[in-house]
DNA sequence: ATGGCTATGTAGCATAGA
């Protein structure tokens, strides 16, 4: 089984290389985020032709997320449990008995906006909701853009972004809270390259100077981390024309 | 070097992303 999460900074921009990149690695489910799109506007017909069921919950301009995945996504929630939310950042379903959790975190801004409190306090409700969910679903997977850098080696240059939005010590903290809470992140089960990053900037070149961030994860609860086999990011879909600013993160078992 | 891109909504720029 393959799981895979990609952030495409819009559905619409991105929707060829979306049928290209299903076709090429065949996931058995993948978790978008940021597709921008209200569900009237989903690309529904040109997924399903691609061999994908899908569920979704969007809206225009920000945010949007949908799971996309061979076997129809059964038992769909939308959001977070217990916590109000105009935003459409969260989706989850059961997909081949896997509870699969797709995910995009608020951005923040910087320490000094009310974004970064809604940041923190967002993640302080996710964690506590996913903490439930983990205990009623064994095997779960929680997919997508986390908008934090774990730990300095996530990041090209730790001086520079030493307590800045996604490097903060609250927000590593909040990821940590998750880890507390029994998920793993697959990534680090295995050995990786040096400066594997997830997310570059569009401006100067920041791609081809390796100037990049891992924000975008897959955590496994420690049933599932038990038969992952592999955790990597596919870079290659950075070089693409009209590229996302972020690439996909697959895990297999 | 707090923005040098990109996408959206909407009609010349403003906002957001990370």
């Amino acid at each position: 089984m393959k799981l895979a999460a990609w952030n495409v900074n819009s559905l619409k921009i991105r929707l060829p290389q979306l049928l290209d990149w299903l076709a090429r690695e065949q996931p058995d489910a993948v978790c978008l985020q940021e597709t921008k799109a209200e569900d009237h506007n989903f690309p529904l017909q040109e997924v399903e032709r691609a061999g994908y069921r899908a569920v979704f919950s969007g809206q225009k301009t920000y945010n949007g997320v949908a799971i996309l995945a061979r076997e129809s996504p059964e038992a769909v929630e939308h959001g977070i449990g217990g916590f109000i939310d105009a935003q459409k950042r969260v989706i989850s379903a059961t997909v081949n008995g896997v509870r699969v959790v797709c995910a995009y975190v608020p951005n923040g801004q910087s320490l000094d906006s009310d974004k970064y409190q809604y940041k923190l306090g967002w993640l302080k409700a996710f964690t506590a909701w996913l903490h439930g969910e983990s205990q009623k679903h064994i095997r779960i997977a929680v997919l997508g853009d986390f908008n934090i850098a774990p730990e300095d080696r996530d990041v090209h240059d730790p001086k520079a972004w030493e307590g800045q939005v996604l490097c903060s010590p609250a927000e590593r903290q909040a990821f940590q809270g998750l880890i507390g809470i029994g998920f793993k992140d697959s990534f680090r089960l295995f050995d990786q390259p040096e400066k594997s990053y997830s997310w570059w900037d569009y401006r100067m070149n920041a791609f081809r100077r390796k100037m990049g961030l891992r924000i975008d994860h897959i955590l496994l609860s420690g049933g599932l981390a038990g038969d992952c086999r592999s955790s990597s990011i596919d870079i290659e879909m950075r070089r693409n024309e009209r590229p996302s600013d972020h690439a996909p993160v697959i895990a297999g078992f």
